[in-house]
RNA sequence: GCCCUGGUGGUGGAAUUGGUAGACACGCGGGACUUAAAAUCCCGUGAGCAGCAAUGUUCGUGCGGGUUCAAGUCCCGCCUGGGGCACCA
């Protein structure tokens, strides 16, 4: 019988899914581990060979952990709330709900055609209520929870009401928008509208006027995540700053610890890094400078606060509050010009403009703290009113902003540090010592910030201080297709909706796009009011609901934890399915979702831990960041002119434009099916080529895999055609996991041999068959150096050699014509996380059926059929001499004296070693274990 | 500008972490079997030089230095591809 994969892999699908091999128990004796795959967004388009690629690497391993006696939980579902099926239902008014079960089903196909060993009786998709219910679920219990800063950490919002009730903000140090003070009588006369303004201040989901990324085309809000280059991230539309009110995430109380955490997570360096990045931690002092002829005060955050006494001018945003307090008369208009100039750019316009340096004095003056000098005090796009207090002390001898401004506008440029030269450029760097900068000259820089500071406090105006980058998260969209957002207005102040009315189900509405005067397409409902005992009710018969939704990033913040549990009824997750899962083990996906999802879910998590309810301080232990497979474009050269192809050699020389060319009508060789491709689309029927020889050679470009430039390659293909196992090991076989490889399907015959070998090892003349001999040493030693191998690689995720060594044992044991039980029994298993199908194959065969492979434990190398054969050390210098020798017949003069020199001080150096191994090849010694 | 990453044959990529660079595979060349094709198997394949040949030998891991008996691997200085952050004070 000869290797018919179809038959292979349809049968043993058919029977991991009609036994339930792979669904994983709440409670076992076995140690857990838990695998978990980003789960993916249905699109229209399906699968193509990138997707699988991080699915196999878990698939592996998951098996492997199995094979290994660990209970595994390796679950799979949908991310299904998102913009494409929503933008498909604005089109064609097929409700989304509709498009993405679609999509879902075709996802599984192909998925299940690869033979993955998820337990999909736990499959989760965000857009089901049995799941968002539980999302809805806990942004109540965001919005009803609140940031201690003394205890660090989140708790609910009763307690913060029982403090104001009984002491008022006194003796409560809690993260808010902006401080409060206020007296236990004061906050008992604030009436109900007062007191939800107060407390919104304090919740971590709360809504508040902010700037955010509006994207006119989309219609909608956007995190500053889904923002690139001041573009959307999806359809790249300009985005442009507007102010409105908004639902935000106050993740900026977990700043530090999203910080801290990552130290203690095992994730790739460059990702933390980007997490790193993006929270932006900076240390540095806040100071506030009074102004002249005026009560107001300018507050500002430096991180250099040791150049204080290089202070000439200040620079506020030309948002900033101040502003048109403190502007003179003469200033005014001119003043007002610039504001309006400035709001009109766009953040992509501002970030293009990086160069180009305005600004406006406003006629005011600030008085400097420690000398008294009057500081010129002007307006500038420069400094962004979203960061710190949105007003800069500038320092133009030692920042280059600064800098840049002074020189623009004439401003003197003090400078205080000694070491550059300021009259070429701003001198950045922390070190050098202080000059011209009373109490701090002659202090280095490090010393001078923290004597800076202490001097700062001890005047009063002013406190060390650090401060993050990161924002608060926008979370209000508007749109349909997305978790409603379980709140409801009376009087204008925000209501919860009760516990028992969840989930919050999306009503239906006419049209997907938001009404005529620009309110989201919730508010086309008819029925979407709501009613506190009633639950959810047409307009007239109760209170108006938020029409805005929840982000893409809401359901998979929390997605992980529900595949525990995902049939509780009753909790988000059990506290036994939590206590015995705990968090995943290992995740792989994309480094694209650094800085949003992976962020976001780490914040969650850290709440809900906060809250009690989990027990582990982050989500995902271990991170991989599987590569992108990029697709292999085939380009034909047009003429310029006409509707003639020229083969690529010969078009060099001509004018030419490049057609790309649907990769499946060219062969390995690059040559195009002429025929195949003059029926492809009807202008290219008549098209004329040049050949060369008899043949029509494309070029080829490496680019994103995309139906945009033909190049898709879909796995089903490669299933029809080589079957599964090869799929999953020639996508191993690529290259490493983590790096980012061109997709080719010429290479694939490679790993295709390898299984048709493989299978030919256990059959003799097209029957199976094994002998019960036993094996040589020969043998042993082939299949004990690749369990070694196999075993060191799953654990290091360096699939692509343990496919090399399966190449290798499986040539080694064709050519000794092992066909010994003893050895094949062994190397089924080993195979097994690859390419599962054969393996359970032959497996079933050399047990004559019994029970999955999946249940066999895995083979550990032992030590004794590795030993090599090794040179003593005297043999070496046997080595030595012929070495001598051999030199004298070819050698130059001064090459034989070099390498006679190098030799004797290898001798020299070995002499008191008494070296155990040492390895001699033509008298050089290449290898020495001492 | 700052911070992460990588750079090895025609190609994808190996290299026990300092010890025979180029494993394995693709591609290419040659051969066996076959009427032929498919399938399968075997041999060769970094570059240069010497030789009829077996073989020998030099050079060779982006560039230039250094450490070491020994460097793709470690150190210093550059060049360069990819990614993150960015008027963030």
């Amino acid at each position: 019988m000869e290797y018919n994969f179809s038959a292979i892999e349809k049968k043993w699908q058919q029977y991991w899914s009609e036994n339930q091999v792979f669904k994983a128990q709440n409670n076992s004796e076995k140690p857990k581990y838990y695998v978990l795959d980003m789960f993916p967004y249905p699109s229209g388009a399906g699968l193509h060979v990138g997707h699988p690629l991080g699915y196999i690497a878990s698939d592996i391993v998951s098996r492997f952990k199995r094979h290994k006696g660990f209970n595994v939980l390796h679950p799979m579902g949908y991310d299904s709330f998102g913009l494409p099926a929503e933008q498909y239902a604005i089109q064609t008014g097929q409700h989304p709900a509709i498009t993405t079960k679609e999509n879902i089903a075709r996802y599984r196909q192909q998925m299940d055609k690869i033979g993955f060993s998820y337990d999909w009786s736990r499959e989760v998709r965000t857009s089901n209520p049995d799941f968002y219910r539980w999302t809805q679920w806990i942004f109540l219990e965001l919005f009803n929870s609140w940031y201690d800063k003394e205890t660090n950490k989140a708790a609910p919002i009763a307690e913060l009401i029982t403090r104001f009730d009984n002491h008022g903000t006194e003796g409560t140090n809690a993260v808010c928008g902006e401080e409060m003070i206020f007296t236990p009588e004061e906050w008992a006369g604030y009436n109900e509208v007062r007191r939800e303004e107060v407390l919104q201040n304090y919740r971590l989901a709360y809504r508040a006027e902010s700037t955010v990324n509006w994207c006119p085309e989309l219609g909608t809000v956007l995190a500053n995540d889904e923002v690139k280059d001041g573009r959307s991230e999806r359809g790249g539309y300009p985005v442009v700053q507007k102010k409105m009110m908004q639902w935000s995430m106050r993740i900026s109380a977990y700043a530090q610890r999203l910080l801290e955490g990552l130290d203690a997570i095992d994730w790739p360096e460059p990702l933390k890094e980007s997490q790193r990045n993006w929270i932006g931690r900076s240390e540095g002092a806040s100071v506030h400078f009074e102004v002249k002829d005026s009560k107001e005060k300018i507050e500002v955050f430096t991180t250099r606060p040791d150049t204080i006494f290089g202070v000439s001018f200040m620079v506020l945003a030309p948002e900033h509050e101040l502003v048109d307090r403190i502007t003179t008369e003469v200033y005014r208009s001119s003043v007002e010009d610039y504001k309006v100039q400035a709001g009109r750019k766009t953040e992509r316009d501002r970030m293009a403009d990086v160069k180009t340096i305005s600004g406006q004095f406003t006629g005011a003056y600030a008085i400097h703290p420690f000398t008294g000098k009057p500081i010129p005090v002007w307006i500038g796009d420069y400094v962004l009113a979203s960061y710190g207090t949105g007003a800069v002390m500038s320092v133009p001898a030692h920042d280059s902003r600064d800098w840049a401004f002074a020189k623009h506008f004439g401003l003197p440029v003090p400078e205080v540090v000694a070491g550059g030269n300021i009259a070429m450029e701003s001198y950045d760097a922390k070190e050098g010592k202080l000059i011209n900068s009373e109490f701090l000259t002659g202090l280095e820089v490090k010393d001078a910030i923290s004597k800076a500071i202490e001097e700062i406090e001890k005047k009063g105006i002013g406190k060390g201080k650090t401060n993050f980058r990161l924002r608060d998260a926008i979370f209000g969209r508007q749109r349909y297709w997305g978790e409603p957002i379980p709140v409801y207005y009376e009087n204008g102040v925000p209501q919860t909706v009760k516990e028992e009315h969840l989930p919050l189900e999306l009503p239906a509405v006419d049209a997907y796009l938001p009404t005529e005067d620009g309110e989201p397409p919730l508010a086309r409902a008819a029925t979407w009011a709501y009613h506190p005992e009633k639950g959810v009710v047409p307009a007239s018969e109760g209170f108006p609901l938020e029409t805005t939704t929840m982000p893409g990033w809401a359901g998979s913040s929390w997605y992980y934890l529900r595949y525990m549990d995902s049939e509780n009824e009753k909790d988000f997750v059990g506290e036994g399915a939590e206590g015995y899962w705990k968090n995943v083990d290992l995740y792989i996906g994309g480094s694209e979702h650094a800085t949003g999802h992976l962020l976001y879910s780490r914040f969650w998590h850290k709440f809900m831990f906060d809250r009690g309810w989990l027990s582990t301080r982050e989500p995902f232990q271990k991170l991989i960041n599987q590569g992108m497979i990029l697709g292999t474009s085939a380009i034909a050269h047009r003429m310029k002119d006409n509707n003639t192809f020229i083969s690529v050699a010969l078009s060099k020389s001509e004018p030419t434009v490049p057609v790309h060319v649907d990769v499946n009508m060219v062969n390995a060789s690059d040559e195009l099916d002429v025929e195949r491709f003059r029926e492809w689309r009807d202008d290219l029927a008549d098209a004329q080529f040049i050949l060369e020889g008899d043949k029509f050679i494309v070029s080829r470009e490496v680019e994103k895999m995309s139906k945009r430039w033909y190049n898709v390659v879909n796995p089903d293909d490669i299933c029809t055609e080589y079957g599964a196992d090869t799929l999953r090991m020639y996508e191993m076989f690529l290259g490493p996991l983590e790096q980012s490889k061109p997709w080719n399907t010429a290479g694939i015959s490679g790993v295709y041999n390898f299984l048709k070998k493989m299978w030919r090892l256990y059959h003799s003349a097209g029957v199976f068959h094994v002998s019960d001999d036993q094996a040589t040493k020969e043998e042993l030693k082939s299949l004990h150096t690749l369990i070694k191998k196999v075993n060191e690689d799953i654990e290091q995720f360096s699939f692509n050699t343990s496919v090399s060594a399966f190449m290798i044992c499986v040539n080694e044991l064709g050519a000794l014509k092992c066909t010994k039980r003893e050895v094949l029994e062994p190397l089924a298993v080993l195979l097994s996380p690859f390419a599962p199908h054969i393996a359970e194959e032959l497996w079933s065969l050399l047990k004559k059926g019994t029970t999955s492979i999946s249940e066999v434990p895995f083979p550990v190398a032992n030590e004794k059929y590795l030993v090599e054969d090794t040179f003593e050390y005297p043999v070496a210098f046997n080595g030595k001499m012929r070495f001598k020798e051999e030199l004298s017949l070819s050698m130059g003069k001064e090459d034989i004296e070099k390498h006679i020199l190098t030799l004797e001080k290898t001798v020299k150096y070995l002499e008191g070693k008494s070296p155990r191994k040492v390895i001699v090849v033509h008298g050089k010694i290449v290898n020495v274990v001492v």
